[in-house]
DNA sequence: TTACATGTTGATATTTTACTCAACTTGAAT
DNA sequence: ATTCAAGTTGAGTAAAATATCAACATGTAA
């Protein structure tokens, strides 16, 4: 299962929308040269901040959008940065197995919840 | 409680390795005044690569140095994207509280163990 | 006092990122 | 056949990121 790029995966949302590259070009601050080229593949996908318009434009989910276009959403520099164990933490969580990752998911629910 | 800054920890790992400028920077492969500017905080923290190479160089923990020079690890970027339940966690763990990491770290800790 | 190791500074260079602009193509409606 | 909206392509560019190089200063040990 071939993972679906950030070209693919925009010009599949933007026509869901039915907008054309002009209207989201223009709604976002870029050429729309510069959407067509990279719905097809010929550029890389734009900046964390250019995405976050698209994403905004069309009711999308922005950290999807910006981690299908290989980045990292910069906001979670401060949620890194907010406790040393966090980052070890992500690193541990890497290597869990489906079957761990499922607990985990859990333990969250139910610390959220207050149990 | 000020956050030490990139420079100044380098510095500080630096000298504690006994290791001038110029050692540190032919190791690594970069030039030594590059270094001093860093230090001092005259020029931004180097890419993400070169920091690496301190990091191991000066056997340092990598993560720690890159998070330092407010960049993200961008090993990062795997793990974020092996689970799509990750970023989302990533945010809410963002919101907890002390008392709430505090009872993460612990299940996780439990999960590793097999409990 | 010379010599040598270390560190600093200013000017500049290189590379990468993130785009724009002008020209052209394609397809459908009039 | 013309027009018009939509999309594509090639060449070029502006700014940010990531450094280098030459010159000089500073401390210290021989």
């Amino acid at each position: 299962m071939k993972e679906e790029n950030f070209g693919q995966y925009l010009k599949k949302i933007r026509l869901a929308h039915n907008v054309s590259q002009r209207e989201l070009a223009s709604n976002i601050g870029v050429d729309f040269t510069y959407l067509s080229k990279i719905e097809n593949g010929k550029l890389e996908p734009p900046a964390e901040d250019t995405i976050k318009k698209i994403a905004n434009f069309l009711g999308e989910n922005a950290d999807n959008l910006i981690l299908l276009a290989n980045k990292i959403p910069s906001d979670y520099k401060e949620v890194l940065k907010s406790d040393p164990q966090i980052p070890f933490m992500l690193r541990q969580i890497g290597s869990f197995t489906k079957a761990q990752k499922r607990l985990l998911f859990e333990a969250i629910e139910n610390i959220e919840k207050g149990n």
